[in-house]
DNA sequence: GTTAGTTTCTT
DNA sequence: AGAAACTAA
């Protein structure tokens, strides 16, 4: 706590005034200068989606007027370099301090850690902190002190640390603005000309902002909450505690959160209200959901690229992008998919429990490689976010150790009759099969022609047939899997020849790139809204490509496709056609915002189904990661398990970009992690196969 | 109470 | 698929 200098407060994912380590710190050391620095070259293929991007924008401009409501204000930055550019602040500010909260994706890790020692390096003093999570990763962790590896586990232990999490911090009353009148603000562009009528759109559902987002958090926790697990079944209703996009950008403090939960659990244990204790039980759970998502980016960063089970990286994905389009654009012939992508399409939002539907017909049905699907989801959820989509589709795939059965296939027709069972949530947003009766909506495949015509529709012209089959599915799925233990039983013997190193690191089993020619995120022109637009066929100021979507048919899609190819540029994603390197350290110094010229002739083998391990090679990654003690921090505690903790400059663990191996220390030894795992009893071929060591390098 | 059959949940 | 939690006699 040096005196002089003021302090430069860098936010990122901590858009809040409230609870804010990092800004507490600064304003207790003198003067602040509040910093966001816009540089997603630097999140790789992981640009912003147009919609995480509008509510990126809002939230900043909301954050600016409150820290100018307390006496300074936000100084924006557009850099492709954000180390550099924090540089440049302190040379212009005479800073001598920097703070900043935690993040747990592997860029962060990596760019963060590099901050630390430039800055140090110019006699800058770093401090980070806890701002995102109720613990920090390294600081759970089973009795010998490694990681865990199923979330049952993992939550148990946080529920029951031997420390509560730290209580939330009140605003500062007060800043003392630094010296910012050398640094002026950049213009940061968040949306280009074709988004901005669909972005109009999202404000009147939406409020992003850390005040609006602490009274959503009072709103939910006085209502919805206790309904939480009744309601959570129903594939449209409103009762979620939307909380998610303002806990991505951290305008939500999830210890407060975590704090009022509490009080109503304790409230409603007394009272004997076993609806409401199990409601709050089950949304603290998906809470530890998010918590476990950053813990494992943290302990296995390559999950979000990689399956964790090694195996899986031998399965033969369908690389076919027909049907990954068919998904997209809700046309694959399973009414409640196509009415769950319909929506996602439309408005940036989807209900948890037909995310798991969709994303498990992706993979087990369609069987395309699941990060083409998290990808998509990246490009245009609301409520992106790396590392719970990670964890999602990992989970869903079977790739984690207490995930689903791979070789488990839920058929969208029951699951149709379970969360939609009157088939409202179809209806709502596959208006072609408004008129069919509730006896079919779920598989009109079946229904007699009679029934079909008077519902006017005509199979495979209006409404698509089934594009797989589930039994086609399942025996596909099958044969995949047997091909999968043949690659893998191979390499295993390879291994155990000793004539084989890196396997896993062969192009040959690389993940699988995305589609060169595919527009990843889509024209989507939301609603978004709780409540999806009941009066949707007339919303004023909506443009004709969202009519085209509001108002599905084959007809209106193809045509909106052909559009699509022969019309003027329309934004895309910047990388999204590109591969998805493992970590991508390579800045792209254009300063633009990305703008790609969309449309490229389409590729006519595209059409054919391809099983493959992988087409396209690509690059390895140059360095690797690995995780040290933190023994260069002064701070630094050897033992994680002891109680006490710096509520000031938490202790980060070291990434270094060099090192050349994962190290022992967050790695299980090769029988650990397994040895315990629920996931061997159902798959004892992988038993001896797993090798964590390995795993964590490769898999 | 007991037991066999049924439903629900799995991160 | 399998366990756990429910129901119906």
């Amino acid at each position: 706590m040096s005196g002089g200098g003021c302090s430069i407060v860098w936010f990122r994912r901590d858009l809040r005034v409230e609870d804010n380590p990092a800004l507490a710190a600064g304003v207790r050391a003198g003067s602040v200068v509040a910093v966001f620095i816009w540089a997603p070259e630097e999140e790789g293929p992981y640009y912003p989606g147009r919609v995480s991007r509008w509510w990126l924008k809002q939230s900043l401009s909301h954050l600016d007027s409150s820290l100018r409501s307390l006496g300074t204000a936000l100084v924006a930055k557009r850099s492709t370099d954000s180390v550099s550019s924090l540089l440049e602040l302190v040379k212009a500010t005479g800073a001598t301090q920097l703070f900043f909260n935690h993040l747990y994706d592997p860029l962060s890790l990596i760019r963060d850690h590099r901050a630390k020692e430039v800055l140090t390096a110019q006699g800058v003093t770093v401090r980070s902190f806890n701002a995102d999570l109720l613990y920090e990763p390294w600081e759970v962790s089973d009795e010998q002190g490694r990681p865990f590896t199923t979330f049952a586990d993992f939550w148990e232990r946080c529920l029951s640390m031997p420390f509560d999490p730290e209580a939330p911090l009140l605003p500062p009353k007060r800043i003392i603005s630094g010296d910012i009148s050398r640094c002026p603000s950049d213009t940061l562009v968040f949306e280009d000309e074709s988004e901005k009528g669909s972005n109009a759109l999202l404000a009147r559902a939406w409020s992003p902002g850390w005040s609006n987002a602490d009274k959503a958090l009072t709103t939910f926790i006085n209502g919805p909450l206790i309904e939480y697990s009744e309601n959570r079944r129903k594939a449209d209703s409103a009762t979620t505690s939307f909380l998610s996009p303002h806990l991505h950008f951290g305008e939500v403090s999830v210890r407060k959160l975590f704090h009022l939960v509490r009080i109503k659990q304790v409230l409603w244990a007394n009272e004997g209200n076993k609806a409401g204790e199990e409601s709050v039980n089950l949304f603290l759970k998906s809470i530890g959901l998010r918590e476990y998502s950053r813990y494992m980016s943290f302990n296995h960063p390559y999950s979000l690229e990689r399956p964790l089970l090694g195996h899986l990286k031998f399965f033969p994905w369908v690389v076919d992008e027909n049907y990954f389009k068919a998904w997209r654009q809700g046309r694959t012939g399973y009414p409640l998919v196509d009415a769950g992508m319909r929506e996602l399409w439309a408005t940036g939002w989807l209900h948890d429990r037909i995310r798991v539907v969709v994303s498990s017909f992706f993979v087990k049905v369609l069987q395309l490689p699941w990060r083409w699907g998290m990808k998509y989801f990246w490009d245009t959820l609301l409520d992106a976010d790396l590392e719970s989509d990670a964890l999602g589709w990992q989970y869903i795939s079977g790739t984690l150790p207490d995930g689903r059965e791979f070789d488990r296939i839920d058929n969208p027709q029951f699951e149709g009759y379970k969360f939609d069972p009157n088939g409202e949530y179809v209806r709502r947003w596959l208006p072609e099969l408004a008129r069919l009766p509730t006896e079919w909506i779920h598989h009109p495949w079946n229904a007699p022609e009679s029934v079909l015509q008077a519902a006017g529709i005509e199979l495979g012209s209006n409404y698509p047939l089934p594009i797989v089959g589930i039994d086609a599915a399942k025996a596909h799925l099958q044969e995949a899997l047997s091909i999968m233990w043949q690659h893998e039983a191979a390499s295993r013997a390879a291994i155990e020849n000793g004539t084989e190193e890196g396997l896993g690191d062969s192009s040959e089993f690389a993940p699988i790139a995305f589609p060169q020619d595919v527009q990843m995120e889509e024209e989507i022109a939301p609603a978004p809204s709780p409540e999806p637009a009941r009066n949707h066929n007339h919303l004023p100021g909506s443009t004709r490509r969202y009519e085209d979507q509001m108002v599905p048919s084959i007809t209106s899609l193809v045509r909106a496709e052909d559009e699509e190819t022969s019309s003027d540029v329309r934004n895309s994603v910047g990388d999204s056609r590109g591969e998805v390197p493992a970590t991508n350290m390579n800045v792209n110094m254009d300063h633009d915002p990305p703008r790609t010229d969309v449309m490229e002739a389409n590729n006519p083998g595209a059409f054919q189904a391809v099983r493959t391990n992988a087409n396209n090679p690509r690059p390895h990654n140059n360095f690797t990661m690995g995780i040290h003690s933190a023994a260069e921090d002064s701070t630094a505690e050897s033992s994680s398990t002891t109680s006490r903790r710096e509520r000031d400059g938490g202790v980060v663990p070291v990434w270094s970009p060099s090192a050349s191996a994962y190290s022992d220390q967050f790695v299980g030894d090769e029988n650990g992690i397994g040895a315990s795992s629920s996931y061997l009893p159902r798959h004892p071929q992988s038993h001896q196969i797993v090798n964590w060591r390995r795993l964590s390098q490769t898999g």
